[in-house]
DNA sequence: GCCAACGTTGGC
DNA sequence: GCCAACGTTGGC
């Protein structure tokens, strides 16, 4: 008889490698006139990739940080208010951003090739459209949330990291259960 | 639509 | 490697 052990070599993150290391959190900004969380609703399965991040810092998140089974935040930017309007699932870890290298792609990008890509992407699969979306202003006067990134005076990253007192901070706003 | 705050580029 | 100029983000 055969006994075949599977065992994962190689774990993204570096610093927890175990299996069930815990899941961290994060918050995706996206203007809703180009993709809104009801547009993620509608796609098949409720869920899309996570294409066109061009900053250094929230690519390394993409890339490095991001795991599959992460929860995130899903962000109105660019409207009134601003304001957290869902969460999602990841259900892909990072990889290369395929729209970068599409020269008719709003976000091509000539220095990112398919044998050395320089951006990168996730899946996430909505979870939950909150029914009472919590805004950037009572975030910002929120006790806990001090320190959160989005709360911090002209934080623009578009990927950034939610400790899980934030997470569940923002859903008691929101009235939902975590 | 304005513009402060950031991030990137490129001349030197 | 500095930093001015430029481009972008995103609240307001």
């Amino acid at each position: 008889m055969t006994v075949r052990v599977i065992v994962p070599l190689v774990y993204k993150r570096n610093l927890n490698y175990l299996p069930n290391a815990m899941k961290r959190y994060w918050l995706l900004k996206s203007e809703p006139s180009g993709f809104s969380i009801d547009d993620l609703k509608a796609e098949p399965n409720r869920t899309a990739h996570w294409d066109g991040v061009r900053n250094y810092q929230a690519r390394n998140y993409l890339r490095d940080e991001i795991t599959k089974g992460d929860e995130v935040f899903f962000y109105h930017s660019k409207v009134d208010p601003p304001r957290v309007v869902g969460s999602c699932v990841v259900t892909r870890a990072g990889y290369p951003d395929h729209t970068a290298f599409d020269p008719r792609d709003k976000h091509h990008d000539p220095k990112s090739d398919p044998t050395n890509p320089r951006w990168f992407m996730v899946d996430i699969k909505l979870k939950k459209i909150f029914k009472n979306p919590v805004d950037l202003a009572t975030l910002k006067t929120t006790p806990g949330l001090e320190k959160m990134v989005l709360t911090q005076k002209g934080s623009r990253l578009s990927v950034q990291p939610v400790t899980e007192n934030e997470w569940r901070i923002v859903h008691a706003l929101a009235g939902e259960k975590t």
